[in-house]
DNA sequence: CGTCTAATTGATGGTTGTCAAGACGAGTGG
DNA sequence: CCACTCGTCTTGACAACCATCAATTAGACG
């Protein structure tokens, strides 16, 4: 995919359409697409904060805490919109899960205040609410709940949001993030993640095949397990 | 401090010189004071959400995870701005942890696509990102860190964000919350706060008095202790 | 000064992290 | 097509940390 229809797509997806030709010229000029190999990380000005828009792959936004431990704070499919932040306390980098189209743009870019581009800053202000509630339930989900809970409300995130994967009969989707990975966002180890897909498994709640091949068996059951905050936790 | 006091209060932390009076007076039309006594809740309209400036007093924002169980999203102080999300998965509350005085705007009143009221925008695209940056330093505080860590972190940061109470040569400061709010805040429960509490006493690093009163005597080995990710958590 | 709630401290157990070994899967080369 | 190899994943044993339960102490307020 050219940068012409990656930009074409994020148009039609989130820009509204009260929007002048001249606000949209005027992103359109200040942003570029990226291709990036899976494992491959997005380099961007450090001092300015910026929305990538997803075309498609998979991606992670990780937060580097310390040498070789990071912190995974959000996980984002094909159609999503990520926030980066600029280096801060911590340093965050975007990386591909999967081969990835990605469109950056300077959050600078929706920030000014001329007339034309209001519904741009509108944009921005939203997308950065919704990542804001995101931010804010995975606090919730990292603070209060046990291990199975974790993984039980990861599945079912990562179940509806890659629903559009499965539609084509296929009932199975293609988790793209390694055990390790989903450890590093749910604040866990690899070893307590492992055994909770064994243990969910077990309770026929989800069927695996492979490493990455993920079936929800019992969505509700699932959910009933998500649910309930720790008894003891 | 009456409505007048407190919008001006507002307007002069926040609001940018280049707005319009036009609409200053629109936001000032549609924001309205209130006062909380301690322990009052805010209540508002569920469905939208509101930014909230702190005039005076100390709240929380928390979130209902189940009854009777609540995480603590954020503390804000006088000065300070809170996003209230709308109702979503969650249920969010505003509470006041001492007598406070606070501005109430509808979110909505900032999303007007007005040209004159693109500046408006542009203070709500950043107060909600500056919001987004502490909520995810929030879920990394929870994911990667002790309970020794998460306290050091939290003493640190109250300690350096009220530090304007402490500039008549006060060296103590009052923290407004209880123990029980620290460790809802932290993902810990009350007797670990507690335990640590005393172990940082112990160590040299902070002396406390009574229940409020909180003097670090040592900021470096405390950020230090804050610093290293958990070896063992 | 009395009462009540919050905070502290101790003892114990459960959940999860750590260390270690083995199994599985993917990719490579024969 | 099969064997080999390497990295990821799984499983087990053990230990550490934190939650729970329980009892005592300290503070706040009337």
């Amino acid at each position: 995919m050219n940068f012409p229809d990656l930009f074409d797509r994020f148009a039609d997806r989130v820009l509204p359409a009260n929007l002048t030709d001249a606000a949209i010229l005027q992103l359109r000029h200040e942003a570029y697409a990226e291709d990036l190999p899976a494992g491959g990380r997005l380099h961007l000005d450090d001092d300015r904060s910026h929305f990538i828009f997803v075309g498609s792959g998979a991606t992670k936004l990780a937060a580097f805490v310390s040498t070789e431990r990071e912190q995974i704070v959000a996980f984002d499919f094909a159609g999503d919109i990520v926030h980066v932040p600029p280096r801060g306390r911590y340093n965050f980098a975007l990386t591909a899960l999967t081969p990835a189209e990605v469109l950056v743009m300077p959050a600078d870019s929706f920030l000014r205040t001329t007339p034309e581009s209001c519904a741009l800053l509108k944009v921005a202000t939203e997308e950065t609410a919704r990542a804001l509630s995101a931010s804010r339930e995975n606090a919730i989900t990292l603070g209060r709940r046990s291990a199975r809970e974790r993984l039980a409300c990861f599945l079912l995130d990562v179940w509806a949001r890659m629903a559009d994967q499965r539609k084509t009969g296929e009932e199975a989707i293609v988790l793209p993030m390694s055990r390790g990975e989903i450890a590093e966002s749910l604040g866990l180890t690899i070893e307590t993640v492992s055994r909770q897909f064994s243990e969910l498994r077990e309770l026929g709640l989800i069927e695996t095949c492979g490493r990455s091949l993920l079936r929800v068996v019992d969505p509700e059951g699932l959910s009933r397990c998500a649910g309930q905050v720790a008894a003891a936790a």
